[in-house]
DNA sequence: ACCGAGTACGAAAGCGCTTCCGAAAGCGCT
DNA sequence: AGCGCTTTCGGAAGCGCTTTCGTACTCGGT
């Protein structure tokens, strides 16, 4: 492992600035006990030097990281690429360096890499992804989340329920529900799911949705199809397969996010299926593709980026007495892969 | 900034161990002077005490930082998500953490960045993305690596020739040629090229492929229109509205990446020109959704999640005594964009 | 049984910074 | 002039680890 150069160190600005070791820190790290004079001629002296402080020596001896740790299942999924330019922006703004790991889509990697990142002591977490249902996995992951708070570390969650931490949430229901509204509206009775992982919570929150739109239209939700494959472009492919064979009458396809929608129409494409004129497609999330896919998609639209910022805002806001929410917007984005029943 | 809590100590590991601090240390980083059996006991109590050492003390001690910086130019473009998810993977592999950062395509911002990850201490920086064709810059930036290098730092570039660093170089020119080739071989004279910006050896090198490949059939490069835009989708479709008012006798467009051949694309959907009836374009880089365009994107593949693992991977081997190149290979994709000249 | 070489371990010195504490100096007041 | 109070600064003690150095011990050779 490669070893980092020296470097300029506090007590070399201190002696060219003609003060103490201590006065020179208090000066640059802006702590009163110090005269404005003495102050502007250590920073005058630092900033000539160019000097930097240690951050390793800074952190060891109490100061905080200024490091955020950010845990996505991929981050070359474009849901996930979307939140972390949003993460990344804001903390370049604010100076702070991120921590990125991928967890995989699995619950136990997650833990490790969420451990990992706090023996790393990063003073802020931010975990994206979707929550697990098993209630065994939550426990365990809850409780090494909420050690880390106890202990002063900042946390927010993207896109999860949580118990204790600030969390930012798409409104996934109400997509949901706004997806089959329009399916319904154009005549669709004979609606498929394409769900991904069972597990997951964005999963069960967004076909809760649609079932109450159903519902709301006089529809039995218990009795449309429901596909649970993986959470990506293949899944969607794999559970279209299954459509077209059990589930012959099929009209329309959810797809519970975009990535599965791209694997939904490459296999009705393959199938030479119209779309939509013998089956209509939905995703959701509006990854930036989602328009230029053939056919574009018709989609929920959620503000990656600015989930991505909002999670940090949060988490870099002091800790309040109850964990904060803070649901994002939605929008249906009517495209060119529905239109009515046949 | 919050604070990460308290943690286990060696000393706490020692003590329960019933050994000294320096042999816990010993033991636990593998260095040699420990019984086996003694080192055994120390890593068994370890383990149970569930004690992971302390990352800033440990480097400032003079061990080494476990940490790789990686500047890309925005991670929400798909290029650089797929080769930060290289990086990520093999990280996690060697347990190294990753800290991310943008350089919005900004050759100052750039520096900005690579100045602070140097200044954190990182032990190895890789940066992705092109070099820029700017002299001034580039030597500015050349000189602040270079003193890394020399002060230790381990650096890799990926897509940039660099006189002194390791680096992963894509064979742009080739591919460039091979495009050329293919579009010549369909029967087109009038090439049009979306070329991006200008600065850029990136796109200077994919050009002087394609150059190359008409001079090869006879045909006078000099002649062929060359747009400038953003190296974003907006870019494309800008270019491609120059493209229809100002060259109308075009029958093929050369994207230098696929950013900006979905722009291309979308731009003639908006005009009704039909691809490639009437108009063939090609992209450049095989990001995952080139295959769900509409069309489908004929393009060259380049390995993106090999390209940032084998950055890293030269990264971690100690530094030779010339820089190293590592050429990725590249592949013609031909899809669905491109056909026979009208 | 004695000596030099080797092995296993502990004591202690930092790494570069923050921060507690105490000394010195300046102030208004009696 | 003497008192207490505040302000400004330096000394020094750590933060938790790695590593050098020194000491005690073991062992093969004579």
């Amino acid at each position: 492992m490669p070893k980092p150069g020296p470097g300029l160190r506090l007590i070399d600005v201190a002696q060219r600035a003609g003060v103490s070791l201590a006065t020179a820190s208090r000066a640059l790290s802006g702590r009163d006990g110090v005269s404005e004079e003495v102050a502007d001629r250590v920073r005058q002296v630092s900033l000539e030097m160019g000097y930097v402080a240690n951050p390793y020596a800074r952190t060891l001896a109490g100061g905080a990281s200024s490091t955020v740790g950010l845990v996505v299942h991929q981050v070359d999924d474009p849901y996930f690429s979307e939140i972390a330019g949003g993460v990344i922006q804001l903390a370049g703004e604010q100076s702070l360096l991120v921590q990125i790991c991928h967890s995989g889509r699995d619950p136990s990697q997650e833990l490790r890499q969420i451990r990992s990142l706090i023996a790393q002591r990063v003073g802020i977490i931010i975990v994206a992804g979707s929550g697990y249902s098993d209630p065994q996995v939550e426990a365990s992951s809850r409780e090494v989340l909420s050690l880390y708070e106890r202990n002063g570390g900042r946390l927010a969650v993207i896109g999860r329920h949580s118990l204790s931490a600030d969390a930012v949430l798409p409104d996934n229901e109400a997509g949901g529900f706004a997806l089959g509204e329009h399916l319904i509206g154009l005549g669709h009775r004979n609606i498929a799911i394409v769900a991904g992982t069972a597990a997951l919570t964005t999963v069960t929150d967004r076909m809760a949705g649609v079932a109450a739109a159903m519902r709301a239209h006089g529809l039995d939700p218990a009795a449309m199809p429901v596909l649970h494959t993986d959470f990506i472009r293949e899944g969607g492919r794999v559970a279209t397969e299954q459509i077209l064979r059990d589930h012959p009458s099929t009209t329309a396809i959810i797809a519970l996010n975009d990535a599965m929608a791209m694997g939904v129409l490459s296999a009705l494409r393959e199938h030479d299926i119209a779309v939509p004129a013998r089956m209509s497609v939905v995703g959701f999330d509006d990854v930036s593709v989602a328009a230029d896919l053939a056919p574009s998609l018709t989609t929920i639209r959620l503000p990656m980026t600015d989930m991505g910022r909002m999670a940090l805002d949060l988490a870099l806001k002091p800790r309040a007495a109850r964990p904060r929410r803070r649901r994002t917007g939605h929008q249906l984005i009517v495209r060119d892969s529905t239109g009515p029943a046949a």
